[in-house]
DNA sequence: GCCATTACTTTGTGTCACTATGTAGTCATG
DNA sequence: CATGACTACATAGTGACACAAAGTAATGGC
């Protein structure tokens, strides 16, 4: 029943660019990369896990990350680390050029008033 | 099948906005609106009428907007008006902000690199 | 009456974020 | 070695919505 109303819409199109990027330093697994947007973003985005790993299949699946599974280090379910193909950077900074021109085109709708 | 990839989605809750910012400043019909868009956003957005007419419906119906008809002045059928309501004009600045506030989380991904 | 032009409509489709729930692995405690 | 707590990942079902494509209607010029 999506409760969001605007934010839901505003997340489109932008999840998989901050799964990307939270991926362009170094490999995570999934709930880590909720907590590194989280954080980078000052607590704007938090998505569950429903709209997670939804996510990142779609990612592997276009062969833009690629898992590896870990055993935890401090106990609990092994996890999996994810990081960037080749692809996947190419395409990060593909989609990291839309953002930018997506905000410059916003903008004039963004200043004053 | 939607050959757009990337900005499909990012306009995604983005279009809503872009026509109730449209109408703020004097009532428009629907396909002014698409030039009114194409022209401040330097032709970054443009959508055709299958995007837009649906839209339009879905925010009358919010109570948004609302529709006078009139005559076309240079021939041709007539053409639906459109203008803001004052519900409307509130849920621009909400959304606004909710644009703004996306924009800002958002700052950190575009920056350097 | 045609035809082009303008404006609005509609149908069907695929994508995807979201809620909610389920499964499984590890550890601590008794 | 149960049981509970915690962590991590998975998935089913749902609704919203941008999009392409094709259709309808109104006017004016010829």
């Amino acid at each position: 029943m999506q409760s969001n109303g605007v934010e839901g819409n505003l997340l489109r199109g932008t999840l998989d660019f901050l799964l990307l990027a939270s991926l362009e330093h170094g490999p995570l697994y999934g709930l880590r990369i909720i907590q590194d947007v989280q954080n980078r973003t000052g607590g704007h985005f938090n998505f569950k896990e429903g709209t997670l790993y939804p996510a990142l299949h779609r990612l592997e699946k276009r062969g833009l990350i690629h898992a590896e599974i870990r055993p935890s280090d401090v106990g609990g379910p092994p996890r999996k680390y994810y990081h960037l193909t080749d692809t996947g950077l190419t395409e990060l900074e593909r989609q990291r050029d839309a953002q930018r021109a997506h905000a410059q085109a916003l903008r004039p709708y963004l200043e004053f008033a």
